[in-house]
DNA sequence: CAATCGTGGCG
DNA sequence: TCGCCAAGATT
């Protein structure tokens, strides 16, 4: 019997096998054709799968579902999404992080209605000059909505693959290996539904930890598996630990309601997003930065969040300002317009913190 | 190539 | 409590 994992077998038993799993098994999403209509010759709304493929890159599936509903209802097709407001997407955005995705999506709705008559280029070639949309986006736009035999590589994939061949390379310098190992079990046909079900596969069977091997498709031909290697792979170079940084964070309201906000300049860290007027966020000692010269109460407690690189310590202090107030940085949001659901979440924690300090006296 | 860039869940 | 992890892109 010949081993369906090896280079230069072409008989495609790998693709095979995973496809009639996934016939069974897809799970049902709401910017996906179910696989019986895929077979019968249905592809879903590039719109649709460009918008979930972006909100997807480093996101769970949970995590997406209701950001994916409010925004293909407030905007439901590419033009919507061109002409709205960037104060508008980046508050729908709010909550899901990696901002800097948010303000791409504009850039390439904007660039797809001005430069491609509102619809998306129909290959990976094209769709990588867009913003936002690099290898693995592209790949899966080009499979999934325009059936483009593109070979799809995510985590997931190479997990997968790590897996199936028993690479021992640590990530990320085994990349290019895995891409290739990805390239030649990439099938002509249903390319689209096969790099979704390697994604199901690794989401829920091929999982990180305690992957369920036993009643995995793919269990005959995984050389991990037989090799004990499963829950090893794949390896990882070790990251460095994260430091703490400090900061200080001012929370104002003016005797008529309004907040003292600030939006956050375009590059970097919660770029284009609403927030709290504050300081540098720095290791060791915070430097004060009061937006306006007032009364300013230290809070007692003090906002702790977690970003990628480092550890965040907020304090927070709190004031009320009279009419005439003139800040020197931010503008007063008035109660209307201030909805807490478009901030950041870091500066949510900071205002559910300080509210009820102005609860209690407004 | 390595660093930057969020957040929530899970063992 | 903590580290790891999730359908990565950009610089």
């Amino acid at each position: 019997m010949r081993d369906a994992s090896q280079p230069g077998n072409r008989t495609q038993a790998l693709p095979a096998s995973l496809l009639e799993w996934y016939d069974r098994h897809a799970r049902a999403l709401p910017w996906r054709v179910p696989p019986e209509d895929s077979r019968a010759g249905a592809r879903p709304d590039p719109y649709r799968v460009w918008l979930s493929e972006v909100m997807l890159q480093q996101t769970t599936v949970a995590a997406v579902k209701d950001y994916f509903h409010r925004f293909t209802t407030r905007w439901p097709g590419v033009a919507d999404l061109a002409a709205a407001e960037d104060g508008d997407v980046m508050g729908e955005w709010a909550g899901l992080g990696y901002y800097a995705r948010a303000r791409n999506l504009l850039k390439c709705a904007r660039t797809v209605v001005a430069d491609h008559g509102g619809v998306f280029p129909d290959t990976r070639e094209g769709l990588l000059t867009l913003p936002g949309i690099g290898p693995y986006t592209a790949s899966a736009i080009a499979a999934i909505a325009f059936g483009r035999a593109e070979t799809v590589v995510d985590g997931n994939v190479e997990r997968v693959m790590a897996r199936l061949h028993d690479i021992h390379t640590p990530l990320p310098a085994a990349k290019p290996e895995l891409t290739a190992a990805a390239a030649r079990s990439t099938p002509a046909d249903r390319p689209g539904d096969y790099a979704q079900a390697v994604m199901d596969l690794g989401a829920t069977i091929c999982t990180p930890r305690n992957p369920a091997c036993g009643i995995c498709p793919w269990r005959a031909p995984c050389q991990a598996r037989a090799r004990g290697t499963a829950t090893d792979l794949p390896r990882k170079t070790p990251k460095k630990a994260q430091p703490v940084r400090r900061g200080i964070a001012y929370v104002a309201r003016r005797a008529d309601g309004a907040w003292l906000l600030e939006r956050r300049p375009d590059r970097g860290l919660l770029g284009g997003m609403l927030g709290w007027p504050g300081s540098d966020w720095i290791e060791g000692a915070p430097p004060e930065a009061p937006p306006v010269a007032a009364d300013w109460t230290v809070l007692g407690a003090e906002a702790r969040h977690t970003f990628t690189h480092f550890h965040l310590l907020l304090e927070i202090r709190i004031a009320t300002l009279p009419h005439e107030s003139r800040p020197e940085r931010g503008e007063f949001l008035d109660v209307a317009a201030f909805r807490p659901s478009d901030l950041p979440t870091v500066m949510r924690k900071v205002f559910d913190l300080a509210r009820p300090s102005f609860d209690a006296v407004m």
